[in-house]
DNA sequence: ATTCTTGCAAACGGTTTGCACATAC
DNA sequence: GTATGTGCAAACCGTTTGCAAGAAT
Protein backbone atom coordinates (compact mmCIF):
# COMPACT_ATOMS: atom_id res chain seq x y z
CA UNK A 1 0.00 0.00 0.00
CA UNK A 2 2.07 3.17 -1.01
CA UNK A 3 -0.41 5.74 0.12
CA UNK A 4 0.65 9.05 1.76
CA UNK A 5 -0.94 10.46 4.29
CA UNK A 6 -1.53 14.47 4.59
CA UNK A 7 1.76 15.35 5.53
CA UNK A 8 3.79 13.70 3.00
CA UNK A 9 1.09 14.83 0.14
CA UNK A 10 1.52 18.15 1.28
CA UNK A 11 5.70 17.75 1.41
CA UNK A 12 5.43 16.43 -2.58
CA UNK A 13 3.03 19.19 -3.46
CA UNK A 14 5.37 21.98 -1.92
CA UNK A 15 8.21 19.90 -3.78
CA UNK A 16 7.10 20.60 -6.81
CA UNK A 17 6.12 23.98 -6.46
CA UNK A 18 2.35 23.68 -6.00
CA UNK A 19 0.19 25.16 -3.65
CA UNK A 20 -1.38 23.11 -0.87
CA UNK A 21 -5.03 24.31 -0.82
CA UNK A 22 -8.29 21.86 0.94
CA UNK A 23 -9.43 20.99 -1.99
CA UNK A 24 -6.47 19.13 -3.09
CA UNK A 25 -6.21 17.38 0.16
CA UNK A 26 -10.08 16.39 -0.06
CA UNK A 27 -9.33 14.95 -3.55
CA UNK A 28 -6.50 13.13 -2.17
CA UNK A 29 -8.08 11.64 0.48
CA UNK A 30 -11.47 10.61 -1.55
CA UNK A 31 -8.85 9.00 -3.87
CA UNK A 32 -7.03 6.91 -1.39
CA UNK A 33 -10.19 6.08 0.75
CA UNK A 34 -11.15 3.66 -1.66
CA UNK A 35 -10.01 0.77 -3.90
CA UNK A 36 -12.12 1.31 -6.63
CA UNK A 37 -10.16 3.28 -9.36
CA UNK A 38 -12.63 6.20 -9.47
CA UNK A 39 -13.61 8.57 -12.29
CA UNK A 40 -13.10 12.34 -11.90
CA UNK A 41 -16.93 12.68 -12.03
CA UNK A 42 -16.82 10.33 -9.08
CA UNK A 43 -13.83 11.91 -6.73
CA UNK A 44 -16.13 15.04 -7.48
CA UNK A 45 -19.16 13.74 -5.96
CA UNK A 46 -17.33 12.38 -3.30
CA UNK A 47 -15.27 15.25 -2.58
CA UNK A 48 -19.06 17.21 -2.97
CA UNK A 49 -20.02 15.89 0.16
CA UNK A 50 -17.42 18.30 2.24
CA UNK A 51 -16.89 21.03 -0.14
CA UNK A 52 -20.17 21.60 -2.23
CA UNK A 53 -18.96 24.36 -3.86
CA UNK A 54 -16.12 22.56 -5.49
CA UNK A 55 -16.05 22.24 -9.43
CA UNK A 56 -15.52 19.42 -11.48
CA UNK A 57 -13.25 21.38 -13.72
CA UNK A 58 -10.87 21.78 -10.20
CA UNK A 59 -11.15 17.59 -10.09
CA UNK A 60 -9.99 17.80 -13.61
CA UNK A 61 -7.15 20.13 -12.82
CA UNK A 62 -6.00 18.72 -9.90
CA UNK A 63 -6.12 14.90 -10.99
CA UNK A 64 -3.65 15.93 -13.66
CA UNK A 65 -1.27 17.75 -11.53
CA UNK A 66 -1.28 14.76 -8.66
CA UNK A 67 -0.54 12.55 -12.14
CA UNK A 68 2.29 14.88 -13.17
CA UNK A 69 3.81 14.89 -9.23
CA UNK A 70 3.47 10.94 -9.34
CA UNK A 71 1.19 11.13 -6.67
CA UNK A 72 -1.19 8.73 -8.58
CA UNK A 73 -1.87 6.36 -11.42
CA UNK A 74 -3.74 6.92 -14.12
CA UNK A 75 -5.97 4.16 -15.82
CA UNK A 76 -7.67 4.17 -18.75
CA UNK A 77 -6.96 5.75 -22.24
CA UNK A 78 -3.44 5.00 -23.09
CA UNK A 79 -4.54 7.19 -26.43
CA UNK A 80 -6.29 9.83 -27.18
CA UNK A 81 -7.97 8.33 -30.36
CA UNK A 82 -9.28 5.32 -30.51
CA UNK A 83 -6.49 3.12 -32.53
CA UNK A 84 -6.81 -0.14 -35.29
CA UNK A 85 -4.80 -2.70 -35.98
CA UNK A 86 -5.22 -6.12 -38.91
CA UNK A 87 -2.60 -7.40 -37.25
CA UNK A 88 -4.39 -10.39 -35.45
CA UNK A 89 -1.47 -12.43 -33.77
CA UNK A 90 -0.26 -11.60 -29.97
CA UNK A 91 2.11 -9.13 -29.44
CA UNK A 92 2.14 -5.95 -27.46
CA UNK A 93 2.50 -2.43 -28.35
CA UNK A 94 4.94 1.12 -27.66
CA UNK A 95 3.21 4.25 -27.82
CA UNK A 96 4.77 7.18 -28.08
CA UNK A 97 3.99 9.85 -25.72
CA UNK A 98 5.22 12.84 -28.03
CA UNK A 99 4.18 11.57 -31.67
CA UNK A 100 1.66 9.16 -30.72
CA UNK A 101 2.84 6.42 -32.86
CA UNK A 102 2.37 3.01 -32.06
CA UNK A 103 4.78 -0.09 -33.03
CA UNK A 104 4.19 -3.79 -32.30
CA UNK A 105 5.96 -5.72 -30.04
CA UNK A 106 7.24 -9.37 -29.90
CA UNK A 107 4.88 -11.14 -27.14
CA UNK A 108 6.25 -12.68 -24.17
CA UNK A 109 4.79 -14.88 -22.19
CA UNK A 110 2.82 -13.39 -18.74
CA UNK A 111 1.99 -15.76 -16.18
CA UNK A 112 -0.10 -13.60 -14.08
CA UNK A 113 -1.78 -14.79 -11.13
CA UNK A 114 -5.37 -13.56 -10.93
CA UNK A 115 -6.44 -13.39 -7.29
CA UNK A 116 -7.69 -16.42 -5.28
CA UNK A 117 -11.43 -17.19 -6.06
CA UNK A 118 -11.69 -13.57 -8.05
CA UNK A 119 -13.68 -15.45 -10.62
CA UNK A 120 -12.59 -13.33 -13.18
CA UNK A 121 -12.65 -14.47 -16.82
CA UNK A 122 -10.03 -13.44 -18.79
CA UNK A 123 -10.71 -12.69 -22.48
CA UNK A 124 -7.90 -10.16 -23.47
CA UNK A 125 -5.05 -9.05 -21.92
CA UNK A 126 -3.00 -6.10 -23.37
CA UNK A 127 0.24 -4.79 -22.74
CA UNK A 128 1.55 -1.12 -23.35
CA UNK A 129 4.68 0.52 -23.03
CA UNK A 130 4.75 4.28 -23.39
CA UNK A 131 7.61 6.29 -23.16
CA UNK A 132 9.45 8.21 -26.40
CA UNK A 133 10.57 6.55 -29.85
CA UNK A 134 13.85 7.59 -30.93
CA UNK A 135 12.98 10.36 -33.47
CA UNK A 136 11.56 12.31 -29.65
CA UNK A 137 13.19 11.30 -27.04
CA UNK B 1 1.55 -11.39 -39.92
CA UNK B 2 -2.06 -12.66 -39.57
CA UNK B 3 -4.13 -10.63 -42.12
CA UNK B 4 -6.50 -11.83 -44.36
CA UNK B 5 -7.37 -11.60 -47.89
CA UNK B 6 -10.19 -10.55 -49.92
CA UNK B 7 -12.18 -13.85 -50.04
CA UNK B 8 -11.28 -14.34 -46.21
CA UNK B 9 -12.77 -10.91 -45.71
CA UNK B 10 -15.86 -11.82 -47.44
CA UNK B 11 -16.12 -15.14 -45.87
CA UNK B 12 -15.94 -14.35 -42.09
CA UNK B 13 -18.17 -11.18 -42.78
CA UNK B 14 -20.68 -13.35 -44.27
CA UNK B 15 -20.03 -16.04 -41.40
CA UNK B 16 -21.02 -13.31 -38.74
CA UNK B 17 -24.23 -12.27 -41.00
CA UNK B 18 -22.68 -8.99 -41.90
CA UNK B 19 -22.87 -8.16 -45.45
CA UNK B 20 -19.91 -7.27 -47.73
CA UNK B 21 -19.84 -3.74 -49.11
CA UNK B 22 -17.13 -2.43 -51.35
CA UNK B 23 -16.62 -0.12 -48.76
CA UNK B 24 -15.75 -2.61 -46.14
CA UNK B 25 -13.31 -4.17 -48.19
CA UNK B 26 -11.57 -0.28 -48.79
CA UNK B 27 -11.43 -0.05 -45.09
CA UNK B 28 -9.90 -3.59 -44.52
CA UNK B 29 -7.55 -3.07 -47.30
CA UNK B 30 -7.26 0.28 -45.60
CA UNK B 31 -6.33 -1.34 -42.59
CA UNK B 32 -3.97 -4.03 -43.91
CA UNK B 33 -1.75 -1.43 -46.01
CA UNK B 34 0.09 -0.15 -43.06
CA UNK B 35 1.32 -1.04 -39.80
CA UNK B 36 0.76 2.63 -38.43
CA UNK B 37 -2.37 1.45 -36.26
CA UNK B 38 -4.48 4.34 -37.92
CA UNK B 39 -7.25 6.54 -35.83
CA UNK B 40 -10.65 6.17 -37.85
CA UNK B 41 -10.09 9.70 -38.92
CA UNK B 42 -6.56 8.36 -40.55
CA UNK B 43 -8.56 5.64 -42.35
CA UNK B 44 -11.31 7.70 -43.59
CA UNK B 45 -8.86 9.97 -45.18
CA UNK B 46 -7.66 7.06 -46.97
CA UNK B 47 -10.90 5.18 -47.83
CA UNK B 48 -11.68 8.44 -49.12
CA UNK B 49 -9.00 9.00 -51.92
CA UNK B 50 -10.85 5.48 -53.77
CA UNK B 51 -14.41 6.36 -52.60
CA UNK B 52 -14.71 10.36 -51.96
CA UNK B 53 -18.29 9.45 -50.86
CA UNK B 54 -17.79 7.54 -47.96
CA UNK B 55 -18.38 9.15 -44.08
CA UNK B 56 -17.04 9.06 -40.88
CA UNK B 57 -19.65 7.65 -39.61
CA UNK B 58 -19.63 4.23 -41.85
CA UNK B 59 -16.20 4.16 -40.72
CA UNK B 60 -16.60 4.19 -37.03
CA UNK B 61 -19.42 1.76 -37.42
CA UNK B 62 -17.78 -0.51 -39.87
CA UNK B 63 -14.43 -0.54 -37.93
CA UNK B 64 -16.87 -1.52 -35.13
CA UNK B 65 -18.10 -4.60 -36.41
CA UNK B 66 -14.60 -5.29 -37.90
CA UNK B 67 -13.86 -4.92 -34.03
CA UNK B 68 -17.08 -7.24 -32.63
CA UNK B 69 -16.11 -10.23 -35.48
CA UNK B 70 -12.42 -10.65 -34.73
CA UNK B 71 -10.79 -8.52 -38.10
CA UNK B 72 -9.18 -6.37 -36.22
CA UNK B 73 -7.63 -5.52 -32.70
CA UNK B 74 -8.59 -2.01 -31.27
CA UNK B 75 -5.52 -0.19 -29.42
CA UNK B 76 -6.05 2.60 -27.09
CA UNK B 77 -8.83 3.26 -24.68
CA UNK B 78 -9.31 0.29 -22.89
CA UNK B 79 -11.95 2.11 -19.99
CA UNK B 80 -14.67 4.55 -21.54
CA UNK B 81 -13.42 7.86 -18.91
CA UNK B 82 -10.07 8.14 -17.06
CA UNK B 83 -9.90 6.32 -13.82
CA UNK B 84 -7.43 7.03 -11.03
CA UNK B 85 -5.69 4.83 -8.41
CA UNK B 86 -3.84 6.12 -5.32
CA UNK B 87 -2.05 2.92 -5.13
CA UNK B 88 1.55 3.65 -6.04
CA UNK B 89 3.06 0.40 -6.49
CA UNK B 90 4.09 -1.76 -9.32
CA UNK B 91 0.50 -3.58 -10.10
CA UNK B 92 -1.94 -4.85 -13.36
CA UNK B 93 -4.77 -4.42 -14.04
CA UNK B 94 -8.02 -6.66 -14.61
CA UNK B 95 -11.27 -4.33 -16.19
CA UNK B 96 -14.51 -5.94 -16.45
CA UNK B 97 -16.30 -5.29 -19.77
CA UNK B 98 -19.66 -5.10 -18.06
CA UNK B 99 -20.07 -3.05 -15.28
CA UNK B 100 -16.59 -1.50 -15.57
CA UNK B 101 -14.92 -2.05 -11.76
CA UNK B 102 -11.19 -2.43 -12.35
CA UNK B 103 -9.20 -4.35 -9.87
CA UNK B 104 -5.74 -3.84 -8.91
CA UNK B 105 -4.06 -7.37 -10.02
CA UNK B 106 0.10 -8.40 -8.88
CA UNK B 107 2.40 -7.75 -10.49
CA UNK B 108 4.75 -10.39 -12.82
CA UNK B 109 7.75 -10.08 -14.08
CA UNK B 110 7.54 -9.25 -17.28
CA UNK B 111 10.62 -8.98 -19.65
CA UNK B 112 10.10 -7.61 -23.02
CA UNK B 113 12.28 -7.60 -25.44
CA UNK B 114 12.43 -4.34 -27.75
CA UNK B 115 12.72 -4.33 -30.87
CA UNK B 116 16.68 -4.26 -32.01
CA UNK B 117 18.19 -0.29 -32.27
CA UNK B 118 14.41 0.61 -31.95
CA UNK B 119 15.99 3.50 -29.64
CA UNK B 120 12.45 2.97 -27.47
CA UNK B 121 13.06 5.05 -24.26
CA UNK B 122 10.31 3.27 -21.83
CA UNK B 123 8.61 5.29 -19.18
CA UNK B 124 5.87 2.97 -18.13
CA UNK B 125 4.43 -0.16 -18.46
CA UNK B 126 0.76 -1.14 -18.05
CA UNK B 127 -0.83 -4.32 -18.55
CA UNK B 128 -4.80 -4.88 -18.37
CA UNK B 129 -7.00 -7.46 -18.57
CA UNK B 130 -10.24 -7.47 -20.36
CA UNK B 131 -13.02 -9.83 -19.18
CA UNK B 132 -16.28 -10.41 -17.14
CA UNK B 133 -16.21 -10.32 -12.82
CA UNK B 134 -17.63 -12.55 -10.70
CA UNK B 135 -20.91 -10.61 -10.87
CA UNK B 136 -20.98 -10.21 -14.59
CA UNK B 137 -20.05 -13.12 -16.09
C1' DA C 1 2.00 41.88 -3.50
C1' DT C 2 2.36 38.33 -6.44
C1' DT C 3 1.49 33.99 -8.03
C1' DC C 4 -1.22 30.06 -8.04
C1' DT C 5 -5.87 28.04 -7.65
C1' DT C 6 -10.77 27.91 -7.85
C1' DG C 7 -15.36 27.94 -9.84
C1' DC C 8 -18.05 28.68 -13.58
C1' DA C 9 -19.37 28.29 -18.27
C1' DA C 10 -18.36 27.84 -22.78
C1' DA C 11 -15.78 25.39 -26.17
C1' DC C 12 -13.69 21.23 -27.99
C1' DG C 13 -13.35 16.90 -30.35
C1' DG C 14 -13.82 12.05 -30.81
C1' DT C 15 -17.57 9.05 -31.09
C1' DT C 16 -22.46 7.77 -31.33
C1' DT C 17 -27.06 8.08 -32.93
C1' DG C 18 -31.24 8.77 -35.89
C1' DC C 19 -33.08 8.70 -40.12
C1' DA C 20 -34.09 8.68 -45.15
C1' DC C 21 -32.12 6.65 -49.10
C1' DA C 22 -29.40 3.05 -51.29
C1' DT C 23 -27.52 -1.49 -51.59
C1' DA C 24 -26.82 -6.50 -50.72
C1' DC C 25 -28.83 -10.77 -50.71
C1' DG D 1 -38.92 -7.80 -51.16
C1' DT D 2 -36.68 -7.41 -46.87
C1' DA D 3 -33.05 -6.69 -44.01
C1' DT D 4 -28.83 -4.41 -43.68
C1' DG D 5 -25.60 -0.64 -44.69
C1' DT D 6 -24.54 4.14 -46.08
C1' DG D 7 -24.22 9.15 -45.79
C1' DC D 8 -25.29 13.09 -43.51
C1' DA D 9 -26.04 15.93 -39.59
C1' DA D 10 -27.09 16.58 -35.09
C1' DA D 11 -26.44 15.04 -30.49
C1' DC D 12 -23.55 13.31 -26.85
C1' DC D 13 -20.31 13.53 -23.20
C1' DG D 14 -15.82 13.43 -21.07
C1' DT D 15 -12.40 16.69 -20.92
C1' DT D 16 -10.10 21.16 -21.65
C1' DT D 17 -9.83 26.05 -21.69
C1' DG D 18 -10.43 31.07 -20.52
C1' DC D 19 -11.20 34.19 -17.27
C1' DA D 20 -12.47 36.90 -13.14
C1' DA D 21 -12.60 36.33 -8.23
C1' DG D 22 -10.38 34.15 -4.24
C1' DA D 23 -6.70 31.91 -1.60
C1' DA D 24 -1.84 30.62 -0.59
C1' DT D 25 2.77 32.03 0.17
Amino acid sequence: MERKNEKEVMATLREHGLQVTYQRLAIYQALCNTTEHPSAEVIYQQVKKRFPMISLGTVYKTIERFYEVGLIQKVGPVTEVARYDAEMGPHHHFICLKCHAIENIEPVETDIRLPEGSGFHVLRQQVVLQGYCSHCR
